[in-house]
RNA sequence: GCGCCCGUAGCUCAGCGGAUAGAGCAAUUGACUACGGAUCAAUAGGCCGGGGGUUCAAAUCCCUCCGGGCGCACCA
């Protein structure tokens, strides 16, 4: 393999054209170019009197290696076959078609009917000035106008503090909260409180046992936690001890209620993750003085009109194998009593008056057994359950392949792993990987603080376009000239294609419900950013004089910055500017 | 037994049906009298768990087997 030269192979056209548009109007954005070849693959389509087809179905990507150009489509070889051409046939008609684009340089049909197009210098160069222009705002996009969505992660019991797995959750869910945001939905946070049900008593007991130096009740809390907690309870009431048991649980139950939430919204708040609403269940078990019935009890009544709900057995169900269960469930057991289950329709019911028409659930692979029960409920109630209703399932993290549990004594909490990495380099590691991957940590590299995160490198990346920016300033060199055409280097091209595809990677983390792709984007971003600086300068040597070219390139400096920014912003990552 | 998820470099993991499968870490070797070396360049490392199928094209979709995780309550 030859050394890589440094000459590009674009050209400046804008400057060999007599007539050529101002720079501004030359910029070609990802969605421009398709929609052009949309119309040129679809008056081809009209001349041979087939159907036309949609913007979905034109892809545009970028190819891996960029001899291949800066876009290419594959449409020639996906329609060829039903209008009986040969795909290169096809794409070479397209190709003339997309040669007379504006801001296309060139364009070739390659191998068994790619069609590669690279652009003119000037009309890739001008979104680096557009991205600026934009700062925050570039990136968004409107994929999901329109859309009224609900999503609930999180909700871990009020019985402890958050632990590794809800960690994971956490991070993933406030990012993938803050890209469907930027893609244009009207979204809702929430926490769900289980603060009903025995659990909440085994808990207050267990806290208790703790105070009078007991041991831990069956079904009871283990753990130093109960210890520090019945420590700060005991100095606030002391006389918790002198109390009967029917007076010191409930009393040593609220107590601890009360300090476990709001430890855990406080670490969230470190955390970065915000939640819109914490929806406490008991909420949904309290009577309304007016009809005399609380939220459950009306939750099953709705249901019932719906015609899903049976009585047997002394039991209330709910007919969930109308749905897809394996079997109907009990909503309201013989003894009166309300299962779980007749909360979380409440709930889920509460949420659609409340008017968020699409529900998104994101649990832990230990609840999977419960998508069938979630998706009946939206069904008996009347909604579409492939539509209204989503439940998203994330793998656990597993340490060294050993099964967290509180039993086993390894679990790990969420203030401990904010003190050992920092709360970036955690949510970073955290929220890089898509959630149904099995996650394998290792304590030790955990603890150790090291630099081999890869948050390092974006945020370093983000600091370098800040110092380069300083030290731009002092040379004299500012935007007040912007030529796009003069950025001709490799590493530039490379560059822009990258900063280009910043709002298709929003969409898609929105649309695929997978934020870990805005990191690894970072990441590629950064790459090519360091391999820019490590080519081309943005502040003259020694005694060199400060050219447009230095000018242009402070943009395309600057607009990396913002991408850089934007991209961390969506991960709940700081940019630092000096690190 | 039934169901869901996952098997990709030594390790941790990316990879919307596209071209020569990638990154970080670990290993080896280079690069500052150049905007911050927390960087860059290069080398090495792969039957993408096995086998069938669909397709012009499969790590990706379908079937099957093997291996691992998780779940199968009138608990919460």
């Amino acid at each position: 393999m030859p050394p890589r030269c440094c000459v590009h192979p674009r050209r400046p056209v804008s400057r060999l054209v007599p007539d050529a548009p101002p720079i501004e109007s030359m910029l070609v954005t990802p969605a421009e170019l398709s929609a052009q070849l949309l119309a040129i693959v679809n008056g081809a389509l009209e001349r041979r009197g087939a159907t036309p087809v949609t913007i979905e179905d034109v892809s545009l990507d970028r190819p891996k290696n960029r001899d291949h150009g800066d876009w290419a489509s594959n449409i020639a070889m996906k329609l060829a076959k039903p209008l009986g051409i040969s795909p290169r046939d096809l794409a070479a008609e397209f190709a003339e078609g997309i040669r007379g684009i504006d801001g296309v340089a060139s364009v070739d049909v390659a191998g068994p009917g790619f069609i590669n197009i690279i652009l003119d210098a000037a009309a890739a160069g001008a979104l680096a000035k557009s991205i600026v222009e934009q700062g925050a705002a570039f990136g968004r996009n409107d994929a999901l106008a329109g859309q009224t969505i609900n999503l609930e992660f999180v909700s871990a019991n009020p019985t402890g503090p958050l632990h590794i797995g809800h960690t994971r959750w956490a991070a993933l869910g406030d990012s993938l909260a803050r890209v469907l945001r930027a893609s244009g939905a009207t979204l809702a946070t929430e926490f769900y409180i289980n603060d009903a049900g025995n659990q909440m008593d085994n808990f207050g007991a267990s806290i208790l046992a703790a105070l009078r130096g007991e041991p831990t009740p069956e079904n009871g809390y283990p753990g130093e936690y109960i210890e520090e907690l019945a420590q700060r309870i005991l100095v606030l009431r002391p006389e918790l001890l002198e109390l009967d048991d029917a007076d010191a649980v409930p009393l040593a139950r609220e107590l601890g209620y009360e300090l476990q939430l709001s430890e855990i919204r406080e670490s969230l708040e470190r955390f970065n993750v915000h939640f819109d609403v914490w929806f406490s269940e008991r909420e949904l078990h309290a009577v309304n003085e007016a009809t005399g019935e609380s939220a459950v009890d009306e939750a099953i009544h709705r249901l019932r009109k719906q015609g899903h709900v049976f009585d047997d057995d002394g039991a209330v169900w709910v007919r969930t194998t109308d749905f897809g269960d394996d079997k109907d469930r009990v909503i309201r057991r013989g003894n009166g009593v309300f299962t779980y289950f007749a909360a979380d329709a409440a709930y889920y019911l509460s949420k659609s008056d409340r008017g968020y028409a699409h529900k998104i659930y994101l649990l832990g692979a230990d609840h999977h057994g419960y998508v069938h029960r979630l998706k009946a409920l939206a069904g008996a109630a009347g909604d579409d359950p492939e539509k209204d209703i989503e439940v998203l399932i994330g793998q656990l993290v597993s340490i060294n392949g050993a099964r967290l549990s509180k039993r086993a004594g390894n679990i790990i909490e969420l203030n401990d792993l904010q003190a050992w990495l920092g709360v970036d380099a955690l949510r970073y590691s955290l929220g890089r990987y898509p959630a149904d991957s099995p996650l394998t940590l290792d304590p030790e590299l955990l603890q150790r603080r090291t630099n081999d995160n890869p948050v390092f490198y974006v945020q370093y990346a983000h600091a370098r376009t800040h110092s380069v920016a300083r030290n731009a300033g002092e040379s004299g060199v500012d935007r007040s000239a912007f030529d796009a055409s003069l950025l001709t280097h490799e590493t530039e091209g490379a560059l822009l294609g990258i900063l280009a595809e910043f709002p298709r990677v929003i969409r898609q983390a929105a649309e695929l419900r997978e934020p870990h792709r805005v990191a690894r984007y970072a990441e590629e971003l950064a790459g090519a950013y360091h391999r820019w600086y490590d080519n081309c300068r943005v502040t003259p040597l020694g005694d060199e004089p400060v050219t447009d070219l230095h000018r242009t390139r402070l943009w395309l400096n600057d607009a990396t910055g913002t991408v850089l920014r934007n991209a961390l912003g969506l991960l709940g990552v700081s940019a630092p500017e000096r690190m």
